[in-house]
DNA sequence: ATAAACTTACCAACCGGATGGTTATACTAT
DNA sequence: ATAGTATAACCATCCGGTTGGTAAGTTTAT
């Protein structure tokens, strides 16, 4: 009863066609340049996921696990401040940035530019994940509130949203400009904005 | 004569392929594509613009000078709170983003995104043009500083970049949702940002 | 237990269409 | 005459996707 399938193999393909979207962009990478990168054979691939959209869906919900556990990482609930939290989001954002000498920015964010416009499917799992970063650091900024650390007068979820925007909008100058500081800057004006909430 | 029709065949390029670049990015657009919806033979384009490249980058630098001609247009001196002039800028796009139904969003972060990774020529002009935009509003928070709107307690230039790495990025989220409420709420962060330097 | 039947994994070769780009040739205004 | 403009036809390459077939592993019937 039970189809035993390779998931091994699937994983293998999920996992290099991440790679490969990231640095590229979808439509930079074809199913060739991914079954080469995998090291199986095209008409293997499209064994597998037998379209190039059955493909991206896939890498996305993978590349969405992945990019989940990093933002709950960075909503630990502790004593220490708030601000701390959201100061180790962005340098986290910093790092992997220079390690990618700032080629590589946020995989959702890269996708939403390239490909909201133009698969619909993609398109609402993008919006669904970051609503999910939405919500969940606006539920910890909320429970920070709850604790006292801020006033009551700002909207939990509006900070939330636009603290994402600032961190997503200087990962894109600093593609641009090739130059983290960018990001630097968006921090402080992030955890400023906050202070001034803060009890 | 023959060169000022020249001319009008080269704009009436640039213009269309323009707008096409605008909705469906760089690689989702083809010479033939730009040919067709210019009324011209694709053999034709080439005889103008030899490579795709080289349209590209004249594309580039035809809608730069609309954008900044745009910057510019919010950045008028007035005895207004300079408040005001931010606000505007932020309701323009909000403007623009909800009669394109949250399709467009901004040439020069959709090209960033897209295309800073792939081509050099481009990255540099699009870096060049986030310069251009960040030292504009810079100068112009820098002396609303002098005329004693601000204290002087913030650098013009990192503000002036986080506030468009801000409303870059909301109008990336906005455009993955397809709700312009993103930019509304960061238009509302910027302004409680400067706020808080109003003298 | 084992052979047949079925399912999954793999692969070389191929297909139609699109793409960026070219060539050869003709028209047209000075 | 000739330089600039226009156009049809063409080309090599790449793309997403298919075909037809083999090998390997599982399930089922005897």
């Amino acid at each position: 009863m039970t189809k035993k399938q390779n998931l091994a193999v699937r994983e293998h393909i999920l996992s290099v066609a991440q790679q490969l979207i990231y640095e590229q962009g979808f439509k930079g990478v074809s199913m060739e340049n991914v079954a080469v990168a995998a090291k199986i054979k095209k008409a293997n691939l499209f064994h597998y996921y037998p379209t190039k959209e059955a493909l991206a869906l896939a890498v996305f919900d993978y590349a969405s696990d992945g990019f989940k556990q990093w933002i709950n990482s960075y909503l630990i609930d502790s004593s220490d401040s708030p601000l701390n939290n959201i100061s180790q989001m962005f340098d986290s954002v910093i790092l992997s940035m220079q390690e990618s000498h700032c080629k590589l920015g946020c995989f959702v964010g890269n996708l939403a530019q390239e490909l909201s416009n133009y698969n619909e499917n993609i398109r609402i799992k993008i919006s669904n994940l970051f609503s999910y970063w939405i919500e969940q650091l606006g539920n910890f900024l909320a429970l920070k509130q709850t604790q006292g650390h801020f006033h009551t007068s700002f909207n939990p979820n509006s900070t939330a949203e636009v603290i994402i925007s600032l961190l997503e909008g200087s990962l894109l100058i600093a593609k641009a400009k090739k130059d983290t500081q960018t990001i630097e800057n968006a921090k402080q004006m992030a955890l400023s904005y906050l202070k001034t909430f803060i009890i």
